[in-house]
DNA sequence: ACAGAGTTCAGTAGTAATACGGATATACGC
DNA sequence: GCGTATATCCGTATTACTACTGAACTCTGT
């Protein structure tokens, strides 16, 4: 994507109005160009395919075939489109599965004018954007801002030691790298499956998991 | 953050010489301030203390303090300043770590000077923002296409079988679960240790993880 | 100086998992 | 039909982990 040249978009939105005011918004930006507008998802993997647009700006509930479907084909098309998925929802499991199929941004529907063409701007040079709302949308779940302060009430040593567990090593190996002796190793373990409720190494495993450790 | 309002910019990064740069490239934007300089993490932090800048543009491997480690400290602070990460390495651990630390956004430093306006503007405004490389560095690693097929040559009983391990469930449970018994359910788990070369059951939870089993 | 939390270590007993060995039945391709 | 892979089961012995109890030492804060 060259810069200052012109950005190919496509336009997929299964309400009319919406659509109609995207086009509007978008219709006097010189170096904007709308080069097709659908209505479902389906539609947006055919005209994809024939226009191969630099951006795609889609809504994902749409009837037919919803957003992050028609999302998945069009990454397998092979053709240099970027996502950018416009919602009215913030809601996290849609924002991380976008992300995992490869979509390129995420913004709302409340969008201002300036920030949708921020938005627009950087997919196209191939970078990735998350709207405000988004971003903190998705920064509230995985437990960003420190710690998540679910950890069940786990020691600094607890925590060194479950995510030695984790990884899968012995009481022997544990101790041997923390050096301490092996029956301290036990009481820590004793300590975390009090306190976190797991069973075995597989249950502190998938603890440590969620525990980000 | 307004729009079109200033925006507020602290850079941080050890080499004079880069520093020099940014701050010649960004001297001549009408709505970006540049209030203050430094040279490591722990500068970093107390800059930001005192002046509350809207964005902090900063590198990550530095002395005294690296970059991560500062980013920690300061969105504890309680202040409104977005962290925009600067870097010669598209690492994703450095990547995945920043974002998970909180920072609003990472560019590497052969970034042109509309992509970097781009991505201060984007933080500045509460949106996350990935460089180009950053995004495809990202999406590389993180299994985004498919499958991924490397699944040691287990059975289809022995997938079963680890997803369960995984879960934390013993063998007893397996067995009752599979409607097989213990003994089987020891055997499946003996082949998938030589299949694996995975230890004990926490070993075989982090390889199960890594299937997405 | 004291209480409390955290880290360290030990004994004793029981349960779960691992490392060897083997065995039978069933399906699938050639 | 024959070989191979998969899935099913058993025995024995060893190792790793769990459950319980008790205790000493270091810090931190009052």
């Amino acid at each position: 994507m060259k810069p200052n040249s012109h950005i190919k978009i496509i336009i997929v939105d299964d309400h009319d109005l919406l659509r109609e005011g995207i086009s509007a918004r978008l219709s006097d930006v010189g170096y904007i160009e709308i080069i097709a507008e659908g209505c479902n998802g389906q539609e947006a993997v055919t005209l994809c395919k024939q226009f191969k647009p630099d951006v795609l700006l889609m809504d994902i509930s749409m009837p037919v075939m919803n957003g992050l479907e028609a999302a998945k084909q069009i990454m397998q098309l092979g053709i240099n489109t970027r996502i950018l998925f416009l919602s009215i929802y913030d809601d996290n499991e849609y924002i991380q599965e976008a992300l995992r199929i490869g979509a390129s941004g995420f913004v709302l529907k409340d969008v201002s004018k300036p920030e949708m063409l921020n938005a627009i701007k950087s997919v196209a040079e191939g970078a990735t954007y998350l709207g405000p709302k988004v971003a903190a949308s998705l920064q509230s779940s995985s437990g960003v801002h420190g710690e998540t302060e679910c950890t069940y009430g786990l020691t600094k040593r607890e925590k060194q030691v479950l995510a030695l567990i984790a990884e899968g090593h012995l009481n022997k190996e544990i101790a041997y790298r923390l050096n301490i002796s092996i029956r301290t190793v036990e009481s820590h373990r004793s300590a975390i499956r009090d306190k976190t409720g797991g069973g075995n190494a597989a249950a502190l495993a998938k603890i440590a998991r969620e525990l980000r450790l």
